[in-house]
DNA sequence: GTCGTTGCAAAGCCTTTGCAGGGAA
DNA sequence: TTCCCTGCAAAGGCTTTGCAACGAC
């Protein structure tokens, strides 16, 4: 990730617009906006690339599988809205401080994933 | 899911041996100690038919993909252990009330997964 | 004997990789 | 001009599916 190419440029302004992790899909066809010849290896090969550089953060959705979101932001947890199927980040952590472990697990991260409904579907 | 079969009884051995989930992989594999010619396709039939039975409960861990365990547990989370990259049920719950989303999301379920050390690799 | 099940192989996704051409510096 | 990056196509995993043979009942 040494030069600039409008591919990458593209790939940025999906996550500047879009505050909400994304799949590959959904991320290659909002970037094919900017350019419309953009490929799904170089989405797939930057992706990669943004994660290692630490500018992306990647997560599993039980549903939808792989999605990538922006680092840098507070600790928080995901939404995952049966009726439209995205994902939405909620601030804070609702993980208790009984969040022990049985004697002998070190726990070193977590992730959460709520499900239900977003306000635009349930409004 | 009429008919007995060695295949199928194999596979709920498998389950009954083993009270922790586990991938295709490890099921297929556990699974051909009884009946060594078992298929893959027959597993992924099976698995999936145990689980709209009812029987079995399909969870996605972030690293390993799709693994399946036994349904009709307390109410539990997981512990996925980074040094031998299996993956534990933990009892009980550490989410707190302040699970509370914000305004309109509705919530009808979560999924907790842990990261960290197991007791036996930690050891 | 029926017809649900299995094994095998082919096909379908999603993701990665090899390679030659193209473009940033 | 250099050589990083892209597009294309092929290949790799994982999972599903079509089909003929098998076996539970």
């Amino acid at each position: 990730m040494k030069r600039r190419t409008s591919q990458r440029t593209a790939l940025e302004n999906v996550f500047d617009n879009e505050d909400r992790p994304m799949g590959v899909n959904e991320i290659l066809e909002t970037a094919r906006e900017f350019v419309g010849s953009l490929n799904q290896a170089t989405v797939y090969r930057n992706l990669k690339v943004m994660v290692e550089k630490g500018i992306l953060l990647q997560i599993s959705d039980p549903v939808l599988g792989t999605l990538y979101e922006r680092t840098g932001k507070a600790h928080h947890h995901h939404f995952h809205c049966r009726v439209c199927d995205r994902v939405f980040e909620l601030p804070g952590c609702g993980l208790g401080k009984n969040k022990a472990v049985p004697k002998g697990y070190v726990t070193e991260g977590h992730e959460i994933f709520l499900f239900g409904v977003c306000p635009s579907c349930s409004g």
